[in-house]
DNA sequence: TAGATTGTTAATCGATTAACAATC
DNA sequence: TAGATTGTTAATCGATTAACAATC
């Protein structure tokens, strides 16, 4: 449903604009100028307008956005007015901290069913979580509404896990492998790699 | 000593091609051609070519691309000849699954000194480094030839942490806590931020 | 040589920015 | 009303892509 005509560079940035009103927000702030806003993200506040007028007319002419309307309707375009539950499949070093993590649920993100493929790990409890076997992905997604896994297996495993994990439904998969994924048009893909951020870092470092 | 002519939106795909330049120097493969390097890395051939006739050319006309010379160009392009010590703050769940991650070391990035503010913490190892108290922060950066920093403190802490490791000669930050830093010209900030992530994918998920 | 593929110039496309009218 | 700030149109800028000459 999502409106095929903007560009994705622009929903990539809202995202951004939703954490810095989320702040201003907890600050005690009601009314943010794009000038303001800009300040704080870091993006030029005629882009954030030209941005959110994509959407529609957010803002108030001589005063500004009201931050709670704000909020509201981006909460709304990018589909976050509901709980996203989620798979998480390889519960190593990174998994393990990735369950732990606060920041998914504060957010509206679930962690709801953990997988791997180790039996050392298979049964283990993680922040109320128990890991299950991985064989078992087709029974426990078949019942779920499970759209969102994270993907935090070895990068030999990563493509093949990715594919079962697309047979079962998953829509949309964060990658923490460091390998490219090559997956059926429909799924969506968003890949964290640090290595790559760091040598792109490095090539500033004289 | 970048040459500071080059779109840095050039420089941020140079990792991905040396990646998976790697992957097909393991499969023991001598030569690529743009094409087939753009069929796995999933930018368009006459891309790849134009970025890298930036720095050079480093294709055989007819052949395609020695991998092996290639590999080298790009890493040295990127300053990747070199191991890069790093410092990580905040040794919670996240910090700890970081340092315990090989990925890092076998590209070169080596966290050699990790620092934290809990007495829990401190002085316990992790992967073989002992953590540190962060008030020894001055002490132990002004000795060391460490540039690059990994932060994973908690959001409220983020800012004045990155301020300090500014202020101790830190050039570069790899910043995990969901907030946008504020820096001084001169120090380079990547954000890695999964629940951004995750909401630019909702957008697309109806 | 013929075929393949690079490297580069020029054209196109899309995103950012400037200018400004609208209006609270 | 005057001042502030949005939303939008038009201009600019920069990145991608197409076309193709060069050449291994």
């Amino acid at each position: 449903m999502a409106k095929p005509n903007i560009p994705d560079i622009v929903v990539s940035r809202l995202p951004l604009y939703l954490q810095t009103l989320n702040h201003l927000l907890r600050e005690g702030e009601e009314v943010v100028s794009s000038d303001e806003l800009s300040e704080k993200v870091g993006i030029p506040a005629v882009q954030i307008r030209k941005d959110l007028s994509f959407f529609g007319g957010f803002g108030v002419k001589g005063k500004g956005y009201d931050i709670i309307h704000l909020i509201d309707n981006l909460r709304s375009i990018l589909n976050l007015n509901q709980i996203w539950p989620m798979v998480i499949v390889g519960v190593g070093n990174l998994g393990q901290a990735l369950i732990r993590y606060q920041g998914f649920a504060r957010q509206g993100f679930e962690i709801v069913l953990a997988l791997d493929i180790n039996p050392n790990i298979i049964g283990t409890e993680i922040a109320g979580i128990v890991v299950q076997d991985v064989e078992t992905m087709d029974t426990a997604l078949r019942s779920s509404d499970i759209r969102i896994a994270l993907l935090t297996v070895p990068a030999n495993a990563a493509q093949s896990t990715a594919d079962a994990l697309v047979a079962h439904g998953i829509k949309a998969i964060l990658n923490y492998a460091p390998i490219i994924l090559k997956l059926p048009e429909g799924v969506r893909v968003a890949n964290i790699d640090p290595v790559l951020k760091l040598e792109h870092l490095t090539y500033y470092l004289s």
